[in-house]
DNA sequence: CGTTGTGTTGACAAGAGTCAATGGCAGTGG
DNA sequence: CCACTGCCATTGACTCTTGTCAACACAACG
């Protein structure tokens, strides 16, 4: 539980300011383990959400489904994301919260939630704001959905990951773990799976980044990150921002 | 003044509870009105927000453009609406919001609000509902931007606008105003302008529904909004359903 | 009454989806 | 240890949606 509550602070540091007193009470939180298998629902579209979940290992995402069948993967969450603090507002869920790969969670059940927020505006500020960075994400995913074609938001959707998977300290050298199939990767990009398939080849073949076997290995940052058009200010994150 | 504090309270009660304790706090804010002509800057890309922005009249939007000058539209507001309340807790704008046709708007001051919800965390549930609430259209328009062909992206836009519109009392029949271009209806499709007029031009045909002269007139609603695949529960209105 | 932005059309090109088949790899059970 | 199974990655051929370019029509406006 030191582990989930680790990924929590550093996330949480990350976007704003977190006192030791905040830290304290957080610590306070009461909540239970889950282990999930890949596959597994968390929570499902309709379901009214009473507990909130903090990703403590392994990957869920969120999506939705269409009459048609298909299926559109919002976000991809990983350690130290409370990919639903939403539903603390809005308790009826309108899409999936799905284990993308086998994942451990910790779920903090609203009520108690809601008790530590009434007791710091700081806090309730805070987690207000990480629902709004969230938020902050999909426009830049729609604006790469709507607007560019399919290698751009290949690359950019790498370099957020990248991003993102080095702000909690899970990046080693200049790859990381993504534990997904290219069907998932593909429900991300709204393509195909071949042309999914077809695009990560031609990225592979400009040596700009590689994905096998679960691992993403960014071998030119610069470029990846001038073709995905990527520019991570809309991570809000107040930290100095990653490099390589 | 009190138009504009009118679509606010017909727009707040159609997301929650809203007391007659929260009217009579929210009227006392203090607030700048400003006209906007059409295409009129509200906010920048990069701008530190110090006040968020009430619609009273016209219509606003909130996009961003890429490099390559394609620009994709996230939102389109109207009276009642506060576009940029994410703004308090995430004060660098990390996309625009400006005038589509011509509006008039107010402006509350940040600290002003700040203060009030620090004085009732039933209105600061309330606000931050309704940033969540945004968030919710964000994903269904990104399961449309992703998974979805040209005429259902477009069907499900007009069911949307139609049920917003309703919602705040701006239809007229089986209508309503949106004095837009097909170039911002394109941007927010995320096709060429072209592909959309002949998109238009099929809804049309079908006798669906027409736009015209800055109208929307919804003929079939049921057919349309089978076509659009629309299920208006991701607006989370607590009042009963809109219907034709 | 021309200027300007917008709507509309046709012809063509390109990106992306579909279908179908093949190959690889890991896990399972004999 | 090996066949069997199932999921996933990869490929080719073909179709379809969508974008681009360019021209023209139309209406609003000064």
């Amino acid at each position: 539980m030191d582990k989930a509550m680790d990924f929590l602070m550093r996330r949480l540091s990350a976007i704003g300011d977190l006192t030791e007193g905040d830290r304290q009470s957080l610590l306070t939180l009461p909540f239970k383990r889950r282990r999930m298998s890949r596959g597994e629902e968390i929570v499902t579209e309709g379901d009214e959400a009473t507990a909130c979940c903090l990703v403590i290992t392994g990957y869920v995402h969120r999506s939705k489904v269409l009459a048609t069948g298909k299926r559109q993967i919002f976000s991809l969450h990983m350690p130290g994301d409370i990919p639903d603090l939403h539903g603390l507002h809005l308790p009826r869920m309108d899409h999936n919260l799905v284990a993308t790969a086998p994942a451990e969670v910790a779920l903090f059940s609203h009520v108690a939630v809601q008790r530590l927020l009434d007791q710091s505006s700081r806090l309730t500020a805070l987690f207000w704001r990480d629902t709004l960075i969230d938020a902050a994400a999909f426009r830049a995913w729609m604006l790469m959905l709507g607007q560019a074609e399919a290698p751009v938001r290949m690359a950019h959707l790498f370099c957020e990951l990248y991003v993102r998977s080095q702000l909690v300290g899970l990046n080693q050298e200049n790859s990381f773990a993504l534990p997904i199939s290219q069907i998932d990767l593909a429900d991300m990009l709204g393509t195909s799976t071949v042309h999914a398939n077809r695009t990560l080849q031609d990225l592979r073949l400009q040596g700009l980044v590689d994905f096998k076997r679960g691992r993403v290995t960014v071998l030119r940052w610069r470029e990846l990150a001038e073709l995905g058009m990527f520019d991570s200010s809309y991570l809000h994150i107040v930290e100095a921002a990653p490099a390589q």
